[in-house]
DNA sequence: CTGTTAGCGCCTTCAC
DNA sequence: GTGAAGGCGCTAACAG
């Protein structure tokens, strides 16, 4: 294109090569020239020029100018989750409806680089922060409430700031009414239910664990702690203690919740090398949804956090009338 | 903290609060200070101050002064597949590594999107763009060259710019092997083997058909179309067209290459319906890796692409010494 | 209807 | 050793 190598070109080069002042380009390319009233000629001049010299706005310039951005920043643990997975591509989609560069980083689940990014994003001056699945994200909200930098906990909640956490407690507790529904149809012992995967004293999991223990106290069964196997995030964690829970009982229990992805992950791992008999006398409830799960040799009912409403919820927590920092509560869905 | 409500705290009001001026407190804080000399007592009375204020760079500043945003680039068509996933967190673990602040973009696939998010991330000065499984990249490549941004093709080549893409066709060929040895020692008939998955005459699933075809023509064999499953990539497409070929031959193929992990979970989608002994007749080798292949009931061999090694050579790509429209080649991994 | 002016916050010579 | 001045590209008053 016809441009002076190094340098971009701007609003005064446009200006130049058609015989305008840089001020008038600048309405006439933000649409705002019919408020203006420029001359109809003039106008299509300068898109001409604009359109003959390759001209692309400087957005870092007009967000200086403006004190506006234009970008939307979030921050998660990390993409090879399918939730997360979701939860990065419905903000995206909401964001660029509201005319913003969605910027979304994963953090792996590491302090030092939630900060970090953190204070970047702010740096780059962000006009909001979604924080998700960071356990202890006030030390994230003050960093942005001193930046002036309205932001909102998602999925797990923070006392910093308006929080968007799904109803873990409520759908564990109809998660797992399914799976007593079906243990009982098959005869199954409401004694021998297992819960596999996430940690104790954490919140998706605490609150899991409660609406777990909640469902089955109905049914008037109150298991032991050895029925919690809260071994950790990793599968292979999971395989472990699933493994070991049928080597001290002789099968799998009779309804196996489980904890998250990763847990089914490793769960999956060691059921897939048992014969089909000792599948047969188990059902499992997944907290958190994958394809896959729907495709096993297995009775598998899956929970769903959603999403969209959560991103929406998210969105509608940052106008001032609900600064407030009572966590905003929403329902997963049951798929099958 | 002590701000003026509305306004973030800049240089200038760190200067008047340390009794200095803005450009000393420039140097301060960019840690050139040495280099000027500048006493060791005001630098002190700076920093003190800064961190007072709760000062925080306006990176939209100094990327307007510098002519550099510190901001990388990337697209890709979506998070929700764990090659894409792996390969925006490698991404952002490089970019990192260079003081850049990732951006990463999912674009749904969506060839409008595709243009609208380049536009925008190149006004937003991206200072490179990385372009990931964009099927043709060569208009993306023609706006970054018209902006003057460098940018590399990542996963499927364009003629406009330095492309890095795995070996589909070498890494296909070795699958291919690996299921020929299995289904010979089962005494399985190499001329019932299918490929599923993926669209003719796209660059991926082409180069993996042919390497297919390759490692089979090597053993004597040369399928017939028909043992071409090309289905696209829908999940729903594979499972129908794996259900397609079960009701036309009475079986399951005696060796199953299937393109993608999307075709991957549509054909577990089927066989999972399917009884052990139809299972135990056939092979699956998957390109592209899902952690839940190595749980599933089925003797599957996995592909993987190394995303890290594709990452640090399109960082490569992007120093002048690269700039050619040669695509760079890469082996991917065999993972069982 | 259009041009002039004055910054947005920062960095970098260049004087003092 | 430090401060003053200019300008990155853009926009919004305010003049004409």
């Amino acid at each position: 294109m016809a441009r002076p190598a190094g340098r971009k070109t701007t609003i005064y080069d446009i200006a130049a090569a058609a015989n305008a002042s840089a001020s008038t380009v600048s309405l006439v390319l933000n649409g705002s020239w019919a408020r203006y009233r420029i001359k109809e000629d003039t106008a299509h001049r300068i898109t001409e020029a604009a359109r003959r010299l390759g001209y692309n706005v400087n957005l870092t310039a007009r967000g200086l100018r403006l004190s506006r951005s234009g970008l939307a920043g979030m921050i998660l643990p990390h993409y090879h989750n399918r939730f997360f997975a979701d939860l990065a591509e419905a903000f995206e989609a909401e964001a660029r409806r509201r005319d913003l560069c969605p910027i979304v980083v994963s953090t792996q689940r590491e302090e030092a680089v939630e900060l970090n990014v953190t204070r970047t994003l702010l740096a780059q001056r962000v006009e909001f922060l979604f924080i998700a699945g960071v356990p202890r994200p006030d030390p994230l909200d003050r960093l942005c409430a001193a930046a002036g930098v309205p932001c909102v906990n998602v999925d797990l909640p923070g006392s910093g700031a308006p929080s968007v956490v799904s109803d873990n407690r409520g759908g564990a507790k109809r998660l797992t009414g399914i799976l007593i529904d079906k243990a009982t149809r098959r005869g199954g012992s409401l004694a021998a239910f297992l819960y596999l995967g996430g940690v104790a004293g954490e919140y998706a999991t605490d609150n899991r664990v409660a609406g777990f223990m909640e469902a089955l106290h109905a049914h008037g069964v109150d298991l032991d702690p050895g029925c919690l196997a809260l071994c950790g995030y990793p599968p292979a964690s999971a395989r472990d203690a699933l493994s070991a829970y049928f080597d001290r009982c002789g099968r799998l229990p009779a309804g196996l919740f489980i904890n998250s992805i990763a847990a089914f992950e490793g769960a999956i791992g060691f059921t897939s090398g048992l014969p089909a008999p000792a599948l047969d006398a188990c059902v499992a409830g997944c907290f958190d949804w994958d394809p896959f799960a729907a495709c096993l040799p297995f009775d598998v009912t899956m929970l769903r956090q959603d999403v969209g409403t959560m991103m929406r919820q998210a969105f509608e927590a940052l106008t001032p009338a609900r600064q407030d920092a009572r966590p905003l509560v929403m329902v997963p869905a049951i798929l099958a």
